[in-house]
DNA sequence: CATAAAATAGAACGATCGTTCGTTTTATTT
DNA sequence: AAATAAAACGAACGATCGTTCTATTTTATG
């Protein structure tokens, strides 16, 4: 009850100055395996015995860092949404406003949704899984991809402002396309495992942006 | 061995004319609701508890007809591909050869994909679902899916041999793009709730066809 | 170094799953 | 109607799952 002897530091806030408690970075190991994991067998498809043996950790030392599996997930897509960020928006960014970044966002982005054989996109695994599973799981990675399409859909509309793109060009009608074509990649690569589909993603974006130059 | 006492009519063969031993009505009402399950669901979410629940019956009843909950969705993927020939394929067939056949093709096929809100598609979800899981399951699927593509590809070629569609295009190509449209409308109809889904795919159709004809 | 806090382990619980087995009920045939 | 085969049931098994609880070990702190 009483906090006299606590005057000078909270004894529960977290010293982020100084030792990064341990159990962060174990955290965010079992993230990064956990990712890797739903990369293959999907969100729901983790198991947390499952980490726990690849972790060579206990069940339980894995849970208590999560409270529950559903918090796991929630991770998960976190840190999936950061990744995307890092490895397909950043990169982009640094390319010129208009086409040269659309472009870069469309490469990068094929190549997180199916460069390894062995990894697919939440994203797509989890819209198929969570589409009638309500909760805060699906509530974050409905979230997340609002805030990458919205991400495209500026992409778009950039290219237009910047004379790339004709001025009466359809953005959203051409973030709907560039989308079906990741996902027809990810179809043929993951499922069909079909090598032909990357290029003809690639065939299919010069053909949007063909019948929308100026 | 001898069959002196069987000249009339083979004893094991089922009889076609007469009784239909009724276990077989029953089953097909099993793979019923169990697809319907499925489009809900997917594949992998089948249990055999929940299909005796609604079909009120026992669990093991329901089992025996399969013997193997992999028989069962094998089962729900010949069904819904026969059901997929009967509402997409067959339809679009008494439409004239060529772009009107094509165009019915998609209409039903997107009609499928996303017009009840809540029953999705199995070649969809399923191959997110199996992607990485070897097995008869996954076999059926493909199969199932490698015959459906043929038939898109084919409408399409059917389409440039009628000159619907100009001589050179690519018809594989525009199969890919047309498959990436009905990808992008089930993601956006079934997972984000977006009614748009469907005109954005009428539209990107009409794009398609536009770039390729004589 | 001593002490408190944080992190991990280990065992167990309740639920659900697919599956097996023996029995009983229902259909079909002789 | 009696005999036979097919179909459905009901209980149980073993496995796995997420989760809880308590004890132990490890880490950080004064």
């Amino acid at each position: 009850m009483t906090v006299v002897h606590q005057i000078h530091r909270p004894v529960n806030a977290p010293n982020p100055a100084k030792g990064v408690h341990k159990g962060q970075q174990t955290k965010a190991a079992i993230v990064d395996t956990a990712l890797a994991l739903a990369s293959q067998v999907g969100l729901e498809g983790l198991s947390i015995g499952a980490i726990a043996e690849i972790m060579q950790m206990s069940k339980s030392g894995v849970f208590a860092h999560f409270g529950s599996r559903e918090e796991l997930q929630i991770s998960v897509v976190r840190e999936y949404h950061e990744r995307f960020e890092r490895e397909v928006f950043y990169p982009a960014l640094k390319q010129p406003r208009g086409l040269p970044r659309l472009q870069s966002l469309f490469d990068h982005w094929m190549r997180q949704t199916s460069a390894e054989i062995d990894s697919g996109c939440i994203y797509i695994s989890g819209a198929v899984e969570f589409d009638d599973r309500p909760g805060p799981v699906r509530d974050a990675l409905v979230e997340t991809v609002n805030t990458w399409q919205a991400a495209i859909h500026r992409a778009v509309e950039i290219a237009i402002a910047e004379h790339h793109l004709r001025a009466d060009a359809d953005a959203a009608q051409i973030a709907f396309e560039i989308h079906g074509l990741i996902l027809a990649l990810h179809y043929e690569a993951r499922f069909l495992r079909n090598p032909q589909g990357l290029q003809r993603a690639r065939q299919g974006f010069v053909n949007i942006l063909a019948r929308n130059l100026p």
